[in-house]
DNA sequence: AGAACGTACAACCATGTGGTTGTATATATG
DNA sequence: CATATATACAACCACATGGTTGTACGTTCT
């Protein structure tokens, strides 16, 4: 089984901004859904330039919730399953440390502590 | 039990945003662990000035992530551990779609409308 | 070779974000 | 009453976002 290590802040902070917008929800769930696609055909999809489709594609790169391989001259995205679970995980170990508060389990889960400034 | 109207593109988009940063996922985890507190009393955890986490938490309580009640000249925060449900909701909906690409059931959710633009 | 296609990327614009300082206002305390 | 505390909010700054158009470049097709 593949180790997954904790996601950074950094890594925390361009997941979910990538999932905040509509757009990208949806190429996500799009690509979740049926086949990978080229960054063409998710375009036709949208009522935007090809140009923004583009930049959702990178963010979504970025945030390692797809990724992309060249197939001639179109480059092929796929979706990266395991990000959403791991972004599920956070939001998870959140509602088990309020759970947590009613149980005698309180030492289920770490103490946190204030993020570093960059 | 309360119905839990599915999240709008906006509010969605308003909830991962907040996610979308180390203080506020901070914030949010202390009053999940914790006691709700005021505002002053959660700013001296950070290397910010008051104004800065008074926005953070601004932004938490658009989210739905947080609700602040007048005490006296202070203003008490708590948690709204149900946003964080219907986060990790939305998420396990996107597990689910790619899972059910394995079995037979493909039925079991809705397909996805692009979304309107603003 | 030449045209069409798919992609990348730069420049630009309006708006939002994450921080600051300063000012105003309500509440508590001497 | 005077002063300190807790909050709110506006103005400002640097930078990111979400969109546009234009240009360049590799790939496929005649």
């Amino acid at each position: 089984m593949v180790v997954r290590s904790p996601l950074t802040d950094d890594e925390l902070d361009r997941l979910f901004r990538a999932l905040a917008d509509a757009t990208r929800r949806d190429i996500v769930t799009r690509l979740l859904a049926g086949e990978p696609a080229s960054v063409s055909t998710l375009a036709a999809r949208y009522d935007m330039s090809f140009a923004a489709v583009q930049k959702h594609v990178a963010m979504l790169e970025e945030a390692g919730l797809v990724s992309k391989e060249s197939r001639g001259r179109e480059r092929i995205v796929r979706s990266n399953p395991e990000r959403i679970a791991q972004a599920r995980a956070l939001l998870f170990k959140l509602e088990q440390i309020w759970i947590s508060r009613f149980s005698q389990l309180d030492d289920v889960l770490a103490d946190p502590k204030p993020p570093t400034r960059k």
